[in-house]
DNA sequence: GTCTATAAAGGGATAGAC
DNA sequence: GTCTATCCCTTTATAGAC
């Protein structure tokens, strides 16, 4: 795998990113992505053998960007709670920074079939999903890791996944689409639920009750 | 308009509303419609000038049935948790029950233009998202509303809309796709965030993983 | 490695018979 | 209200010249 890649086939495969992110599979054709890259849709097929091939280098490209990234706050010495703040701090960072990749994602999630979604389980998400449920089982709860994992993906992603359709419901402001913002306010919704006290340290109380029978 | 619809109109929009949630605008051809329908694709357009009015229709017809449904908590003088309670439940049976709904609200936010996302903002959840904030000013709570309202939404909706892939998952079990679960849970971690307490946070403890086994 | 040309299939949409 | 037939365009993909 040392070989490196024809230049044009790394070229196409970036250009491809923001088309397929923004139009989906169905929605975007050879011709477009020929104009895009600036070349005839023929020549296309000498660097993939089909279409689907191209949409899935595309998918292979944009999704290896951000695994180290995400995974950082894992490989120092936090506290379980530190270490979820600058989770969430880096997921909305990407998924606001690169709005391709929580585009495709989503597209993925919900027309990839059986395949493409294991794939991108396993060797995208695999390793993130894994440790954060690990980092849910250190933090004081005993709720299920894998909705707990899945409820903070989903506070993040979510508000950057409505943006299009909320500036036009109540109460919307520019800042709720400030990362930081988000960040914020999805680590204190994570710790304190919905009931905002003035003593900030409502993460310390011990869950003594709930210990198992 | 009292004026009663043609059957078969309303039967072209009933069997194209999976279609187009499973597929997309672009994704389903006039051909598709027309032989799942059980006519000849030249027929469609006697009932609709084109593609994208028959598309709107459908969006409109699939809309149109949740709305009472999620309203009605609020016209019943409930205390405001209790009320969040019904909320969240019903707000679960419906992304859980009717998936293609979900899956149209979905495409229309990533796909819909701005015209088209005003009137899915406006007519379909202008007065389910502004009764929600209000909810918010009267839950014991400072936060703002409109995030905190998007986090209520994405608590449930993201849960279902990842059902596809969360199988593939580290933790996935059966249970984390009955909507009775996702529901308590949603509002354990909006009323306790992580923390699973002791009683005496000034809210009703609903503290989800201390069943005994 | 890119081009032109073209095949083969499928797309939206219309005309007009019945 | 549905049909057949058809127009015209776009799509994916291939063949072969350069």
């Amino acid at each position: 795998m040392g070989i490196v890649k024809s230049n044009t086939k790394v070229e196409i495969l970036t250009k491809t990113i923001p088309l397929f992110a923004g139009a989906g599979y169905a929605g975007v054709s050879m011709r477009q992505i020929a104009q895009v890259v600036g070349i005839k849709a023929a020549s296309l097929y000498h660097h993939f053998p089909d279409k689907e091939t191209l949409y899935i280098e595309t998918l292979a490209m944009a999704f290896s960007r951000h695994a180290d990234y995400l995974l950082e706050p894992f490989s120092m010495q936090f506290a379980s709670e530190e270490r979820l703040q600058r989770l969430i701090d880096r997921l909305c960072i990407v998924v606001h920074g690169d709005q391709n990749f929580a585009q495709l994602v989503e597209r993925e999630i919900m027309d990839g079939n059986e395949k493409r979604l294991q794939l991108l389980a396993v060797q995208v998400f695999g390793e993130l999903f894994q440790k954060m449920t690990e980092l849910c089982r250190t933090l004081k709860t005993d709720r299920d890791p894998h909705l707990m994992t899945v409820s903070i993906l989903a506070l993040v992603v979510y508000h950057f996944q409505t943006t299009p359709i909320r500036s036009f419901l109540p109460g919307f402001q520019d800042s709720h689409n400030d990362p930081k913002v988000i960040s914020h306010h999805v680590y204190s919704v994570l710790v304190d639920g919905l009931v905002t006290k003035d003593a900030g340290s409502g993460i310390t109380v011990m869950a003594e009750s709930c210990s198992p029978q």
